[in-house]
DNA sequence: GTATCGATGATCT
DNA sequence: GATCATCGATACC
């Protein structure tokens, strides 16, 4: 996917980016080489989403939120990463929670990364996704302009995929914002 | 300055 | 299923 396809993408109701971006790889060329995976599940932080970072107006941990669409919001929460793609002209405040990626390339670097080798347990979860691909606070507010990040169309058919609600979070649960690809053994939770 | 609290994951049971 | 590790942003004093 080029970075003019990304921006049309991105400026799409950030709904309808969430279910794009199934089936999509993310990929990231890390020291070691590069990293790629078929995006599995998402999840949708909209317009008065009290479950939003940007809910609450822009502050310097969630400035990337506010910045232009195709680039990343990485937070940390605990001790670890999430990975989301803002969406929306500039200051809107939407974006996309990239959940997990089915690992498809440089395999061998995100177990070394995550320190196993077990497939499943490479990138299922935005923390560990974060971790298999070595992204940290440091990418906050990156262009997925193709370079050192981006996105790419998949090869192989989507396939049906299932709406819920979104998980890990206090408020905003009654929205059906998580989208995952049905059967898929590389969501995160059932 | 200090306390609180997570859009989580690992490691138990 | 429950607990805890662990840390930065935020809220409150």
């Amino acid at each position: 996917m080029k970075l003019e396809a990304c921006d049309k993408l991105f400026l799409r109701p950030t709904r309808d980016v969430a279910r794009e971006l199934l089936g999509c790889v993310l990929f990231r060329e890390t020291d070691a080489g590069r990293v790629a995976g078929r995006i599995v599940e998402t999840e949708a932080y909209v317009a008065d989403d009290p479950a939003n970072h940007a809910s609450r107006g822009k502050t310097r941990r969630n400035a990337s939120m506010f910045g232009p669409p195709g680039h990343v919001y990485v937070y940390r929460i605990h001790q670890v990463y999430c990975l989301n793609v803002v969406t929306q002209p500039e200051g809107v405040g939407e974006a996309v929670l990239i959940r997990a990626v089915e690992p498809v390339e440089g395999i061998p670097i995100m177990e070394s990364n995550r320190g196993t080798a077990d497939p499943r347990m490479l990138a299922r979860g935005p923390g560990r996704l974060c971790q298999a691909f070595g992204i940290d606070k440091s990418v906050d507010g990156s262009p997925l302009d193709g370079r050192s990040l981006g996105i790419e169309r998949g090869t192989e058919p989507v396939g049906e995929i299932t709406v819920r609600p979104r998980i890990g979070i206090r408020v905003g649960t009654d929205m059906l914002l998580r989208f995952y690809l049905a059967g898929n053994r590389f969501i995160s939770k059932r």
